[in-house]
DNA sequence: AATGTAAATAAGAATATTATTATTTAGCAA
DNA sequence: TTGCTAAATAATAATATTCTTATTTACATT
């Protein structure tokens, strides 16, 4: 998702274009791997940034509500990433090293999109997980 | 799934059957609505089942990771329902109200599985949840 | 440019969730 | 039955996340 898509998508939800709020969109889109809300905080007093950590999170759960960010729930917290529209995929973790995989996510997810529509709902994001065992992880790989 | 089912998974993978995990099970199999860990937690405390709410929030844990129970994320935190192998749904969240609808998640997740097992994963449970606004929050229903 | 207003922030309090460690227990095997 | 051992629990302590409220800010409109 591209600078300019998120802007628009902000200001058409009637949400304001806050120094805090700009600054967050700004590690998202030049960072990439995937952030947790402490790591966003961290990154932006590096850079001198003034803002609280609650104020990360409560943007980092905006935009995951937009749609504009995917979360990802690992055991360790959750982290967050730029959805790709382009590119719409689900993640696999793995429960013991928490490596994260990407698999296409297309059909699939438009089969469910329809049907919650059909329930009446508008959609504004979604979240699939699927957890196992990597295959290090299963051969007991230490440096997994 | 049936109480059968449950032990024979715990047994299979290795896990006791404490006294304390014996009373969860119990709540999650007598209890038609989800629950999250701290509303088990009450309802053992009402049994007089003495119980740390730790303990409680593990065993949940370790019943997502094997399969035995699907988790929902909440605003207001996480939520937990017996997996129906013989239904098995994705839930449409509304982020206004909280209200969860299960739609049918067949064929979505055997393509999404089918991808994880190539990738390498033994494969333990899965996650699917889509977020949106219900009909009634959509136009402003208070009562929703 | 000044103003009104809804939205956003900061600060600190409150919850929810997870980790640590010493002690206890289930279930197997002698 | 008794003892053994890995697994599980309880009791903190530590983190992660969310809420509350007073104050500040973006930005639309004058």
């Amino acid at each position: 998702m591209s600078r300019q898509q998120l802007l628009t998508r902000l200001k058409t939800k009637g949400y304001k274009l806050t120094q805090q709020r700009q600054q967050i969109l700004e590690i998202l889109l030049t960072t990439t791997s995937r952030l947790s809300a402490l790591e966003v905080h961290r990154l932006l007093q590096k850079r001198q940034v003034k803002i609280s950590l609650d104020t990360v999170y409560r943007n980092l759960r905006l935009l995951v509500e937009i749609g504009a960010l995917q979360q990802i729930s690992l055991q360790s917290g959750a982290v967050y990433e730029l959805v790709q529209q382009d590119q719409l995929h689900s993640h696999v973790i793995c429960v013991d090293c928490e490596k994260v995989v990407c698999i296409p996510a297309g059909p699939a997810l438009q089969n469910s999109m329809e049907l919650a529509g059909a329930a009446g709902f508008t959609i504004l994001s979604h979240n699939m997980e699927i957890y196992g065992r990597c295959s290090g992880c299963s051969n007991n790989n230490s440096d997994c």
